[in-house]
DNA sequence: CAGCAACAATTGCAATCGCAACAAATTGCG
DNA sequence: CGCAATTTGTTGCGATTGCAATTGTTGCTG
């Protein structure tokens, strides 16, 4: 009965908090995606593009445009794969640890400000949602999308 | 202390659920900001562009290229506001009508199955969560956006 | 009434991102 | 081995959106 008011509240809180996120990480010339790929990569063990975008969930030319940009920011080094010639790895500079920080502790902060308004009770209780509905939007999409790619049949 | 796992499960399933609106909504050619003008929007009450934006949450210029799309479609139509000359207001057309009937039956759809995995209490606090974290992340906005856009004075 | 600030809508521009097409490299199967 | 299918990363293209500047209108104030 309540479906869609949780819906719209959802939506609506996905914009704000969007927007809100990027006021925060606008001054250290980062935008959302950006900053969460700094906080999955690191300084020693180097990921491969296609293992960034399934993880940040995004398109793999975008990947590419992002490692390019944090890479014109001097945040992170490409270096070919040694098994691989098809793959490279990117791993963490110096200074992109550095920003990494910087970015970490403002966006942190207010994270933790937001979140003030709800109980240790609460938060447990909204974690427990959040992951029943991600596995059922999950399941959702993969259906499909494995319907319409493929399979302009409708065989007999 | 969970405040960050809260947050990222909360962003990846903003994503997953725009994806699967996207997966929705696709078949009567809409994205996700033209199907909620199109639920706001009336045949006989007109709105303003104006308060049109300050409702979806975006720039006003969106809403101009949204109404532009809107109208190319047949969807709604354009009017001049009689007592103000600079506004416009803008109905639904029979055929925006349909598209919306049409579309809101298998987003609505959609809606329910997902939100089947929560029950009717959990709904009740998710519900009462989420307009407490959206009257936090509002005030955080709305204090970000007076701090900076005008005062480069730092004044004597 | 003249001037000016505020407001409605639009346009230009840049940033972002998904999708499709592609080249290079690798894998697997006959 | 040899060739087809798959995989990795890239590029082209279009769609979407925010921000700043602009045009035209309104309303307030001296």
């Amino acid at each position: 009965m309540e479906d869609y008011q949780d819906y719209r509240l959802f939506q609506e809180l996905s914009l704000l908090l969007d927007h809100a996120d990027r006021l925060v990480l606008r001054q250290f010339r980062l935008n959302t995606l950006q900053y969460n790929a700094l906080l999955l990569l690191d300084p020693d063990e180097g990921w491969r593009l296609t293992d960034l975008s399934e993880r940040l969930l995004c398109e793999r030319s975008t990947v590419t445009r992002l490692v390019d940009y944090l890479e014109s920011e001097g945040l992170i080094a490409r270096s070919p794969d040694p098994g691989d010639r098809r793959s490279q790895r990117v791993t963490l500079t110096a200074a992109g640890v550095a920003r990494r920080r910087e970015a970490q502790a403002a966006i942190e902060e207010a994270i933790h400000r937001r979140f003030s308004v709800l109980n240790g009770e609460e938060e447990q209780q909204l974690i427990a949602m959040l992951k029943r509905l991600r596995a059922v939007v999950s399941a959702e999409i993969a259906e499909k999308e494995t319907a319409s790619p493929e399979a302009s049949s409708t065989p007999s």
